[in-house]
DNA sequence: TTACGTGCAAATAATTTGCAGTCCC
DNA sequence: GGGACTGCAAATTATTTGCACGTAA
């Protein structure tokens, strides 16, 4: 499948209105000079509403937008739009790092076994958490991350397992 | 510090009613060979509450216990304990992986910035998630895992960031 | 005895870093 | 022009694996 949007070769062009352009601003809006790397990952990062995404993953979808750029690159990039409020990096055991491009609160499934990871529609009511732990003196709660956890097959009653009593 | 323990370099002899005894039971029952590297790394590991440790701490701990054994080992036995359901890995982002002896439901607080974890109480009531998203179809929920993520500094008031509203 | 475990070292996998050159403002 | 950014390759860090040897049942 070929790629729809405009050419991400001459994303560093002004051209106001076009998504490329609310790319660069957003860029700007977090402090990040706009550079072509830059608004190419934020295009296909941010231009296809909210997804979940490795380094490598990112990596593979530049190259086959035709996008020159580098792993290392694809990596710092990550990390600095993380530092700048842009990504999430979700909590998931394993060597991957996971980044989300909704920073919303939200929670994730997780299928056992594999790394696959599914939003949690926030569709409904955000998620409460009651009884809450109270933060250990000195601290305070910056977040909380709710993570779901899948077993294939079906049919089984829906139960939650944090829960003591059905 | 030394430790007060059993001498674990003796740990493959039986000693009815002493901890080591208690944790080959423990590893027999879980269907693991009671070897002496399993015996030691479990000793270390259950016999003093619960904690959580990575595979270079444990290791670290089985050298200053003079217990002779390999970091390869030391993974290993890990992955076996956790398999058996001994152990729990706990979802963290960051490459290192977590492992938790207390395998009972409960949940974790995170330092921000340091790999610093700590236990969650579950002195109080068990913690209760409600709104909890439904499952995709084809998947049954197996377990909650909740990543309490903490802020230095203190004074600030306590509050729910899965709540939408300041 | 014999299959299961372990030690060792080398292989992988994921990510980071140092430095020379490039590009945005 | 000057400092921020990127490419590249090598370095790090965490973990896994293959195979010869050791040990519990």
């Amino acid at each position: 499948m070929m790629e729809t949007g405009p050419d991400l070769r001459t994303a560093g062009q002004a051209r106001p209105g076009c998504p490329v352009s609310q790319v660069k601003d957003k860029l700007r809006r977090a402090g990040l000079r706009p550079t072509r790397q830059r608004i190419c990952l934020g295009w296909l990062l941010f231009g296809k509403g909210d997804r979940h995404i490795t380094a490598d993953t990112l990596f593979d979808e530049a190259q086959r937008a035709r996008v020159p750029l580098t792993l290392a690159t694809v990596y710092n990039t990550l990390k600095q739009f993380t530092d700048a409020g842009l990504l999430r990096q979700i909590a998931v055991e394993g060597r991957k790092a996971y980044f989300d491009t909704d920073v919303t609160d939200h929670h994730h499934f997780l299928v056992d076994g594999e790394g696959e990871l599914i939003d949690a529609p926030h569709t409904s009511a955000p998620l409460t958490v009651t009884d809450l732990p109270a933060a250990p003196a000195g601290y305070e709660i910056k977040r909380v991350d709710v993570i779901i956890r899948l077993r294939r097959r079906s049919g089984a009653p829906r139960r939650i397992s944090g829960a003591q009593a059905p």
